[in-house]
DNA sequence: ACAGAAAGTTCAAGATAGCGAACTTATATA
DNA sequence: TATATAAGTTCGCTATCTTGAACTTTCTGT
């Protein structure tokens, strides 16, 4: 029984305290799916329903596809980070980074 | 603009100059199932295929889900951000995290 | 121009994803 | 304890994936 991308998501989902319809809502589900997902363990889900699930738990969808990374390391923690600052628009971005430049230089 | 995933699949193969037979072999699918996703546009084509197709053409698997995403960022301005972002303390780097995703919601 | 090879295209069919709605089990509150 | 509400579970059904094999078009060398 090697669900390990289930695993994930239902050790992550608790981290954020989280319950399936609450992340099955966030990312447009059903909640018996996220079930499936977690304990039956589903052979080939989408890309689509996975990269959202990624994006609400803030890891990225490889780190859920594969099954040797099993723990959040600070390398995907900036990269959730990264990816998220390029989400913002280019206004708020340069923000951002005038504020990390300010605060690098206490 | 319809198939944004099957456009950028079918840009970087070429960039690679793959055929679709040598792209089908390198992650262990049908020639055909790749050119239904670059031509015909797979709905919710499975994780892990995209993930192996990711890997095949060196992007991640999220760059080729995001239709937002249209070019491949620089290793060097990720590069820049977090050499930048590793010199706040822990703190900033929350506060920093906090902010954008309260920008990221509208 | 022609033959043969390589690349690309079509399609039928079996397998799986993912949903809704009904159901069971846990938790809270009185 | 009893009741209500939330959380988790089961399952049938349709839409979609993904394949293999046959087919068509484009290239390559002579």
């Amino acid at each position: 029984m090697a669900n390990v991308l289930g695993a994930k998501i239902k050790e992550l989902r608790k981290e954020k305290a989280l319950t399936l319809e609450q992340l099955a809502e966030k990312i447009g589900s059903g909640k018996s799916y996220i079930w499936e997902i977690e304990n039956k363990g589903v052979k080939r889900p989408s890309a689509e329903k996975l990269a959202a699930i990624a994006k609400a738990l803030d890891v990225t969808t490889d780190y859920l596809i594969d099954d040797t990374q099993t723990e959040v390391s600070d390398d995907l923690e900036k990269e959730v980070f990264y990816r998220k600052l390029g989400q913002l628009d280019k206004g708020d971005q340069d923000r951002i980074m005038d504020m990390i430049d300010a605060w690098s230089k206490k």
